[in-house]
DNA sequence: TTGTAGGCGTTATCAT
DNA sequence: ATGATAACGCCTACAA
């Protein structure tokens, strides 16, 4: 292995001097550090991870803790995580993954072991008991989610009420009147998942603003629930003739049911989707679609934590900070104008 | 921070004897072991990671390489992801996320610092470069997928031969007698994706083997991409009643298309996918499906880098292992007997 | 069964 | 602008 020390007596200087010229924390000479540097790639020199986190009391690490349940999209999880670990490098990081299975004690065992600076909880829940884990250790944070209470916390999360809201302007543009939102399973809303809560809350204020008839559904997603949810949403409300659904898995099953209820989409019937474009793409004909920018929200997290580490170190306060990242429409083939009034005839 | 030393003043015992304690490395008796264990429940002590890392020589973090292309199934990756880093906690150690962009470099990196005592490679090609790297930093690893040359590594993946062979004689087993197989874009047979050939390879010798007479069909996965692979299929052998489709973007297609073109599934065709379980029940009708144990993978992997790193520690040559892990054929409704010779009527 | 002490490779504080 | 040198917290060979 190679260590400081050899760099430094092959370059002819101390090892201070190597320390100093590596990281750049006091002036050097332009012919000491050109031996330094020239030493340090002969050698093929990587600083020994273990000694610098014990001597310079940091680990360039920060720890990912990632949910297990996966009623998130899952493909979205895995674009967060790879965008978080790209950013860290960036700032000289690298990124450590915590799966939620040990629970609070995996924050408590990465922050009091000193093997993470930083920790980004993602999926954090409005009541989220690793958030006192954080407080009791002391160690810096980031949140991808939004929880109840957010004093002495930075949180970066998709906004999602503006994506609801964005729905039902959509739809009101394109002249519907009734229309009705599929949303997650009821279990979701019983847990008071924020992201469900805030999306329906932004949809239905907007729908009301615009004048819109409305319904929420919760729908479990699978092919049987999705025609069921349907079914009923086609008896209580014959005339609806937009939907917004938030349940990805219902959109498959919904695109299917639709026509064999005498809906052409998007003839008879608009769709849109809050789901990922790379779903919404994946459809034939293509899904409007409401999406937030899920690598976005991968590097805000990151620069979050960044800030507050340094903001410690220096032994100021770390400023709390709330990010909610605006979703984007993007018009595609499931939803159009509504042409003029269903014929009853049309229907059933 | 509480240290060793605070937790053997507090228990009255000697610094090396709260270390002995914890490692088990030696006999301690009964009383002041209880003593120690007290002391370090009451003081919260957690071992600081960096020291322990220097002291030891050993991080007890190992990296987790994984690709950014995404023409791997995404929530697969993920999958992988997270058994590895359970798995990994059962043997004490934690999972370094790295991602391939860094290149050969970031397993250099991570081997030179000594941030990880071994490393996991996740989507491994045929004549992958991060390989000489691992040789040239003498680190311990696993890979999950079969490099050309695997003298000196340990390797595990799917039995993507026993897969492809699977689906022709499900397909046999029906009494098809003419089917199509529908593969990745041609950009993954150029470059020689292993998985890729060896399900092709396995499917072709067993369909040979159980006399079908077969199509390879190359296929983007498109919608658009879908429609001509299918038209393409059904013009050169219209009487093609069975499907076998590798490419998990082409299934929804598929499964759109082939009642268009009159075929009505199960009856007057049968789709096999090779896909995950989680894929392959999402469609209506379900899907039979070839599916390999993901989390198994990771598991194994995670064994094999433990085994290795074990070895190395006590000085003995760690062994080589190559374990292909048996998928599973799940009959759902996509496929059944063939019943009849198609009519020509029925046909186009 | 337990204690002592040297060393792991860096960082950072003193000096010069 | 550069050099000594003392931590950092733990492990382990050596002593007792």
């Amino acid at each position: 292995m190679v260590t400081l020390a050899d760099v430094a007596r092959h370059a002819g200087v101390s090892p201070s001097t190597v320390s100093y010229v590596l990281s750049g924390k006091r002036s050097i000479s332009e012919a000491t550090r050109r031996r330094v540097q020239h030493a340090v790639e002969e050698l093929g020199y990587h600083p020994n991870a273990g000694a610098r986190a014990l001597a310079g009391r940091r680990s360039h690490i920060i720890a990912l803790v990632v949910p297990l349940r996966t009623d998130v999209y899952v493909p979205i999880m895995m674009e967060i995580a790879v965008s978080v670990t790209m950013a860290a490098r960036q700032h000289g990081y690298d990124v450590l993954l915590i799966t939620n299975d040990e629970g609070p004690d995996g924050v408590r065992r990465v922050a009091a072991s000193g093997l993470a600076d930083g920790v980004i909880l993602m999926d954090v829940e409005l009541d989220d008991e690793r958030i006192p884990v954080l407080r009791e250790q002391g160690i810096q944070a980031s949140m991808i989610g939004l929880p109840a209470d957010s004093t002495g916390l930075s949180c970066v999360d998709h906004d999602f009420a503006a994506a609801g809201a964005q729905c039902a302007d959509h739809l009101a543009d394109l002249g519907h009147r009734e229309v009705a939102f599929i949303g997650y399973a009821p279990a979701v809303y019983h847990r008071h998942a924020g992201y469900a809560e805030r999306t329906l809350t932004g949809f239905r204020e907007r729908a009301l603003e615009r004048g819109l008839r409305f319904l929420h559904r919760p729908c479990e997603g699978t092919y049987e629930s999705t025609a069921g949810t349907l079914a009923r949403i086609l008896a209580d409300r014959p005339d609806t003739t937009g939907f917004v659904v938030q349940n990805e898995n219902a959109i498959g099953p919904l695109l299917q049911l639709l026509p064999t209820s005498g809906r052409t989409v998007p003839e008879d019937a608009s769709v849109v989707a809050l789901c990922p474009e790379q779903l919404a793409e994946q459809y034939a004909p293509g899904l409007t679609a409401v999406t937030g920018p899920a690598q976005e929200l991968g590097r805000v997290a990151v620069d979050q934590v960044m800030r507050r580490i340094a903001a410690a170190e220096r032994g100021t306060d770390p400023e709390d900070e709330l990010v909610l990242l605006a979703p984007v429409l993007t018009p595609r083939q499931s939803s159009g104008p509504l042409l003029a009034p269903v014929p009853p005839a049309r229907r059933r």
